[in-house]
DNA sequence: TAGATTGTTAATCGATTAACAATC
DNA sequence: TAGATTGTTAATCGATTAACAATC
């Protein structure tokens, strides 16, 4: 359920890394960059750089590379940053928090524009310019504020429950920051993300490295 | 520099899902778990379950499926979770500190020992039990801990800077949660989490969703 | 101009899925 | 026993990489 199929998807999720590397070298005073450059900064293949940022649409020259201005807006216009995109919070907890914090955002056209705990010293209070809700009144709310995203911060185990209040709210994607998988209708968008998933290649990349180097000393080779 | 070359990826990123669901049903007194099950719980292919699963040598039964005691030891043998592994964290904002707090970590053996930050008011205070160091130290106090790994998640113009402080303390293994692609010598291996290719794809399939909708009212199909 | 870099077409590589015999 | 489920081998699918003509 609420499966879309998204080609090219890690092509996607590599156009973030070259949007900031573009930026940066924009605030260096540069008005081109070429594929190789980028794939130098990101320890990629250029080959791989040209053909993800051709998704885009962005049209490079021959010798100079791509403009940065329109390679940038052609990044953000693909993504849908460069219209302002609102959203609401729920669960105002530590990771809550720092989502709330995190400045990122901004570029991304996020906006959230309202959150929700049920905690009452948490009601009412103002998290980094956005004010917490009691989530007693969460269904109204979101249809008032006829938002239809919403950013999923609860404990795991209310997750499922407040998912099906969101969606009853009108809410049509949720970036859910649980470790359960949502049972939602299939209108809705579900990004999940997971930091355990990351844990564990970080865990076996050590473990890997860790062999690799035992290997090289106890056999002495290089 | 510092490319561990992992075969198998997808599925390792996987296997901490599979964990979660199978714990949840060892929890409702099951014994035996088949991949079918599995698959279904995560709107996955049984097929895929089965091959992921084989990776950590687990050994099923036809029809009974596995034994989940031993499926559970399989998974977290095969992370390196079922020891404990220490790690400091730098950067005490409001990220750092929600991993911190971070509970489901305990599952994975990680045991953050120390967290270090530059700002007075938090060095020498205790966040969700683990005690805040100033970062001046920083070289000199990781070495003395003999800890080998870390969690980065101070702002993003000093990621570069401390990991290079990082590196000449010993570290091996760095968690990264800045947006910037670290350079590090060879035998230190980065792992980078990035929220933002999460939200692209989650605005890429919310685009997507609307498309498919629209195309299906606009034509009146099914 | 010469050479760096593009976009396209084809080849390779790896991951997912299908088919199916083995089996408790 | 019959049927569900496993593990293996082969087929498909999609992503990455290679090759190269076009070009500013």
């Amino acid at each position: 359920m609420a499966k879309v199929k998204i080609s090219a998807a890690p092509s996607i999720r590599r156009l973030p890394s070259y949007l900031h590397i573009i930026r940066r070298l924009q605030g260096e005073g540069n008005t081109f960059i070429s594929g190789t450059v980028i794939a130098q900064e990101l320890n990629l293949e250029p080959i791989q750089v040209r053909k993800d940022l051709s998704i885009t649409g962005i049209i490079g020259r021959p010798k100079k590379g791509y403009p940065i201005q329109a390679l940038i807006e052609a990044i953000e216009h693909f993504l849908g940053w460069d219209s302002p995109h609102d959203a609401v919070l729920v669960g105002a907890g530590s990771l809550g928090t720092a989502l709330l914090g995190y400045g990122e955002f901004r570029y991304h056209g996020l906006r959230i524009v309202a959150a929700f705990d049920k905690n009452p010293q948490k009601i009412g209070s103002d998290i980094h310019g956005v004010t917490v809700f009691d989530n007693v009144n969460m269904e109204e709310r979101i249809r008032s504020l006829e938002v239809t995203t919403a950013i999923l911060t609860v404990p795991s185990v209310h997750a499922q429950e407040t998912a099906g209040i969101l969606v009853r709210a009108g809410i049509r994607g949720i970036w859910n920051f649980t470790n359960v998988k949502l049972k939602v209708p299939e209108r809705v968008v579900v990004q999940k993300e997971d930091l355990s998933s990351g844990y564990a290649m970080f865990c076996v990349m050590l473990h890997a490295k860790k062999l690799e180097e035992d290997g090289r000393h106890g056999a002495g080779q290089d």
